[in-house]
DNA sequence: TTACAAACCAAGCGCTTGCTTGGTATTGTC
DNA sequence: GACAATACCAAGCAAGCGCTTGGTTTGTAA
C-alpha cells in the first residue's frame, strides 16, 4: 500500500516536473493509448487513424500534438524510462542490504514490464528498430542512466564475491530474461511476480537460505 | 571441427528430406536474404522491392516463388525451427551427463543465435507478431517440439536436485537470456560463445566446480 | 464582450505498398 | 530439336499510408 502511494507520489513529482505528461491530459491519454497499440500490433501497423480513433480525434488532429508518428513512439520510450528510473531509484534506496537492493530492482524491473507501465515497456524492448537512429541515442542516454544504477548494485555484489558470474553478463542475462517475461507471464496463473522475484534470486544462488 | 561436420550434414539431410530450401537455390537464397533484411529493417519495413532487389530480380517475379509476403515470414522461421531442432537434437545426444546435456544446450542456442543462423533467430524472436494468427499457430506446433528437448533435460535435472529453481521458469528465463544476446554480444568483443556458456551454466549453480 | 490562441474537423494530396497481369526468356526432357 | 514447364520482366492498379491545408469550435482571460 505504501508502496503504491509512493509510486503514484513519484509520477506525481515527474509530472510537476514536466518530465512525464499527465496521464489524464490530452498528451498522456495518447500515449498511453499509442504503448497499447504499439504493443499489441506493433509500430508500422499502427496507423495514425489507428491512433487519432483510440483517443477520439481525427487523425490530422494527431499532429497538433506531434510533429510525426514517431514523435509519438519516441514520447512513449523517453517518458517510460524516466519514470522507471526514478521508480528504480526509489526502490533500491528503500532497501538494506546489497541482496535486498538486487532482488528489489529484480522486483521493480517485473513490476515495470508487467504491471502498469508494461504496455510501454514491451515498446521499449520490440520496437526499438523503429526508431529513427537520431532518437536511439537520445534514448540510449537516459538508459545508460537506468543501467548504472544496476551495475552500482551488481558491482557491490561481486566485489563481496557473492554472484557465480561477471556482473555485466549478469546484467545482460538478466535484461533479456526479466523483458521476456511479457511474453509469457500472466498474473493469474498461479505465480506472482513476489514468487517470480524469488525464484529468479534463487536461479542466480541467491535464494533466501544461507 | 567435426562439430561442424556434422551440422553441415544434418542440413544436407533436412534439404533431401525437403524440409529445409537449399541455401544455393533460388527459394534458399532469398530466404537468407529476407531473414537479413527482416532482421536488419523489421519485416514492416523491409517492401517485397527490397527483397526482390537483394536476390537481383523484379519486384513481381516474387510471387511466383511465394503467394504473398508474409508466406516468406513464415517460411524463414519455420525452416530456421526445424533446422535448429535437429542441430539441438544432435548436440544433446552427442552429450553423455545430464548437465553435460543441458551445457550443450545453451551453446547450441547461443550458437544458432549468434551464428549462420542467427538473423532468422532474430526474426524469430522480434517479428513474432507480424505473423497472421494463423501462421502463428502452425510455428507454434514446431516450436514445442524444439522446447520439449530443453525440457527433457531440465526435467531430468530437477529430479536430481541440482536446479535452484523450476525447470519451466528457468527455460523461459534462458529463453529470453539467450536470444537477448542477439542485441549486445559481438564474437570480436574478447569473450567467446564457449565463455559465454560457461557463464550462463555459472550463474544458474551449474559451473564447472563441485 | 471581445480578443486570441489552442484544439479540433473535413477533405484530400502525393506517395508507397503488396500484388496482378500479359507477355518473354530460359531451362530441362524425350 | 520440339515443347512444355518454369522463371522472369515491364508496367501498373487499387488501397492505404503519413501528413497538410484551410477553416471552425472551444477555452481563457481582460
Amino acid at each position: 500500500m505504501e508502496f503504491l502511494l509512493n509510486q503514484d507520489a513519484i509520477l506525481k513529482s515527474l509530472v510537476a516536473d514536466n518530465l512525464v505528461s499527465d496521464p489524464s491530459s490530452a498528451r498522456g491519454r495518447l500515449l498511453h493509448e499509442a504503448a497499447g497499440l504499439f504493443r499489441d500490433k506493433g509500430y508500422e501497423r499502427t496507423t495514425v487513424r489507428d491512433l487519432a480513433a483510440a483517443v477520439g480525434i481525427q487523425s490530422g488532429s494527431l499532429f497538433h500534438h506531434f510533429r510525426t508518428k514517431e514523435e509519438i513512439l519516441k514520447a512513449v520510450m523517453v517518458e517510460t524510462i524516466r519514470l522507471n528510473t526514478a521508480l528504480m531509484q526509489a526502490a533500491v534506496d528503500e532497501a538494506g542490504t546489497d541482496r535486498d537492493k538486487l532482488r528489489a530492482l529484480v522486483r521493480a524491473e517485473l513490476e515495470s514490464i508487467n504491471g502498469q507501465t508494461g504496455e510501454a515497456m514491451a515498446v521499449l524492448v520490440f520496437e526499438w528498430r523503429s526508431l529513427s537512429e537520431p532518437s536511439q541515442a537520445e534514448v540510449l542516454e537516459l538508459r545508460d542512466i537506468y543501467e548504472a544504477i544496476w551495475l552500482d548494485v551488481l558491482g557491490a555484489l561481486s566485489r563481496k564475491k557473492v554472484l557465480l558470474a561477471d556482473p555485466f553478463v549478469i546484467r545482460r542475462m538478466l535484461t533479456g530474461a526479466l523483458s521476456w517475461t511479457v511474453t509469457w507471464y500472466r498474473p493469474d496463473g498461479g505465480l506472482s511476480l513476489d514468487d517470480l522475484t524469488t525464484q529468479v534470486m534463487a536461479m542466480m544462488g541467491l535464494g533466501s537460505s544461507t
